[in-house]
DNA sequence: AATGAATGAGTATTCATTCAT
DNA sequence: CATGAATGAATACTCATTCAT
C-alpha cells in the first residue's frame, strides 16, 4: 500500500474546494452547478466537501468572500500607504485595477451577485460592508484628498464616487453577455477616468 | 355564486400570463419561480400557460420580448421624428427614461438577462438586435447628428455612446441590490449626462 | 355563408373516428395515440369525438369490434354455406384469408389485443366470444366434417384446430417487429397446411 | 429495532431491481407501472433506482436483456455440445424449454416485446441478434445435422425451423390472454413437434 | 350538434443532503 | 477523516376529459 507521493494538506482543503467551486460557477452559474461537480472538480468527495460546508449556499458565500475581499484589500491598502497624488492613483492602481477585472475569472462574481444576491440578503450586506462600502469609501477619500491638496476643483464626483466604478460593472456585464459585440472595454474605462479627471480638473474637458 | 370556471379570453391570456410571468421572476427570478405559481398569479391553470408556451424557456423569452422592445421602439421612434435638437432629446426624453427605468418592475428584466442570458444564447442574440443594438444606433445618431450640425465637437463619445447608457445600467443594478444603500440615482445619472454634454460642448466641464 | 358542397352525414362519423382511429392507433400504438390526434384524422373536434365515445378506452374497444368481427363473419358464413370439401375451404378461403392477415392494417390488431388486452378484461372476453371462440369452432367443424365424410382420419387436429391458425398468429407479430428479417410468411403459411392436411389424410407427409 | 436505512449492497442492486421491474411490467405493462412502484418493489428509493438506470427506458431493456439472453445462451451450449442425435434433442431440451416457457414469469417479455418492441427499434435489433436469430440458428443446425446424418429426410422445415417455433409463442401468448380457455398448451406443443418429426423421418405422419 | 379553450391529476427525473462503512 | 451509496422532496410537462359558447 503504497503512500501517495505528496499528500494534500488538509489546511488547504477549503480553498481547494472554493477554487473549484468560483470555476464550476462561472462556467453553469449557481443553480445548475452540481454539488457533486465541484467536489469532482477539488479532487475531493461529496461527503468531504459537505465537512467543510454544510450546505451549497454556504460554499457559495464562502466563494464570495475568499476572491473578492483580497482585491478590494489590495487597493484600500494602496490608498491608505499614500504614496501618490490622487491622480496618479486614479490613472494607477485603480485603472489598472478597473481593466483586469472584466477579463478575469473573478468578474463572474459580479454576475454571480446579480443572480443570486436578492436570494440571500446577509450575503448582500457582507458584500456591502466588505466590498462595495469599502471601496466606494477609499475612492471617496482619494477624491477627497485631491480636493483637499488643490489638485481638483469640488465637485459633483465628491458625492459620487460611484462615477469611477460605473464602467467597470458595465463592462464586467457587457463582457459577459456579448462577448462578440461588445466595445473595447479598455477603451471605455479610460474615457470614463479622462471625462472626470478633466472635469475635476477643470479642463476643457 | 361560484366563479365561473371557464373565462374563455383566447386573445388577453398571453399577455395575462406574461405579466404575471413578469412579477414572479422579479420576486424568485427565473430558477426559484414554479410554472404552477405564474399560472396562479395570471388566474389560470397549469395546462393553459402550457398551451401558450410550450416551455418555461419560452414563457422566459416571451417576458422579455414584450416588455422591453416596446420601450425601445418609443425612443427610436422619437429619435427618427427628428423634432429636436440632440441635447434637447438627451435632456429630455433620454433622461426621462433613464431616470424612469431604475425604479420600474421592467428593471427586473436587466437583471434576468444578465442572470439568465447565459444559459440562453438565442435570447442573448434577440436582445442584442432588438435592444442593446438598436438602442446604441439610436443613441450614436443623436451624437452623430448633433456633431454634424455643430452643436457638439468630435470627441470619445461619437464612438462611445455606450457613456450615456452606463450609469442606467449601474443604477439599476445598484438599486436592485442595494436599495437601502442606493445613491441616488436620478442625481447620479443627471451627472453623468451633465459630464458628456459637458464635454461634448466643449465647456469647461 | 355557403354551405359545404358535400356534408359528411352523421351517420358516419362514428366509423370516421374508429378508422382514423385504427390507423392512429397502429402507427403509435394505444397509449402514444393522442385523443386530439384521432380526433384531426378524422376530420372531427375533440368534442364531438367524446360526444361518440365517452373515453378513449370505448374508442379503442370500438376499433377492435368494429374491424375484426366483420372478418370472422366473413368466415364463418362460407363455413356455414356447406359449399365446398373441407380440403377445399382449408386450401381456399382459409389459406387467403390467413395470408392476407399479416399484411392487412388490420394485422396491428392483433398486436393492440396483445399489448392492451390484459388491462381490459371486458375486452377480452368480447374477442373470445366473437373472433376466437367463433373462428375456432368454424375450423372445428370443418376438420370434423371432414373427419366425418371421410377426407381425413381421425387425428389431434380434431382437439387442436389451433394448429392451423398458429402459423397466422406467429407470421402477424414477425412481420410487426421484425419486418426486415421476416421469412415468406406466405410459404411459411402454405407449409404449416400441407403439413396439416398431409397428415390428416394418412399420406407420407 | 427499525431497519437500517441504509444496506449498500451495490453489488446486488440491478438485478434486485430488474427482477422487480420484470415482475411491475408483467403485471401493468410498460407504460402503466411507475418507476416509484418497481423501487418500492425492489425495497430502494426511486433516486438509487435512477443511479443505476438513467431512465425508465433503460431499466426496460436492462429486463429484457438479462432475463432472456441466458435462456437462449443453454439452449445454443446444448446444442453446440453435440452429445445427442437431433431427434433425441427436439424431443428432449427443445420441448422441456419449449413447454416450460408458457407457464414461467418470463413469458411476459413475449409480450413486453410484442407491445413495446415498434417504439424501441435498437431493442428489437438487440432481441434479434441475440435472441431469436441465435435461437433459430441453433434450431437450423439441429434440423440440417439430422439431415446431413439420414435421421431426417430434405423437407421443408429446413428452411423454416420457425415452424417448431410457431406453438411456442401462441401457446404463451394464448395463455397471456386466455388464461381460463386457454387448451392444454403442453399437448399443443408435444402435437406440432409429433408432427414436424413425423415429417422429417417420412413417416405416415 | 359542434367547437376548442380550459382544467388538473398524474409521473419521470434531478440533486442537495445524509450516514453506514 | 473519507467515501459514495442511498434518500426523497421538489417540479416541469402531458393529456384525457369537460363545458361555456
Amino acid at each position: 500500500m503504497p503512500e501517495p507521493r505528496f499528500r494534500r494538506r488538509k489546511e488547504d482543503r477549503p480553498q481547494e474546494i472554493t477554487a473549484a467551486a468560483l470555476h464550476a460557477f462561472a462556467e453553469k452559474g449557481y443553480a445548475a452547478t452540481r454539488v457533486e461537480e465541484v467536489a469532482k472538480r477539488a479532487g475531493v468527495s461529496k461527503g468531504l466537501l459537505y465537512l467543510y460546508f454544510k450546505t451549497k449556499e454556504e460554499l457559495f458565500k464562502a466563494v464570495i468572500r475568499s476572491f473578492v475581499v483580497p482585491k478590494i484589500d489590495e487597493l484600500t491598502a494602496v490608498v491608505d500607504s499614500n504614496e501618490m497624488t490622487s491622480e496618479e492613483f486614479l490613472r494607477g492602481p485603480l485603472l489598472d485595477f478597473a481593466r483586469t477585472l472584466p477579463g478575469s475569472p473573478v468578474s463572474i462574481l459580479v454576475r454571480l451577485m446579480i443572480a443570486e444576491g436578492p436570494k440571500h440578503p446577509d450575503l448582500l450586506q457582507f458584500y456591502w460592508d466588505n466590498v462595495i462600502s469599502r471601496g466606494l469609501g477609499a475612492l471617496g477619500k482619494v477624491v477627497e484628498r485631491g480636493v483637499e491638496n488643490g489638485e481638483f476643483r469640488p465637485s459633483v464626483v465628491d458625492e459620487f464616487p460611484h462615477l469611477f466604478v460605473m464602467p467597470v460593472v458595465f463592462s464586467v456585464i457587457f463582457r459577459l453577455l456579448f462577448e462578440k459585440q461588445s466595445p473595447d472595454t479598455d477603451k471605455l474605462i479610460e474615457a470614463q477616468v479622462d471625462l472626470l479627471l478633466g472635469h475635476m480638473k477643470g479642463e476643457i474637458a
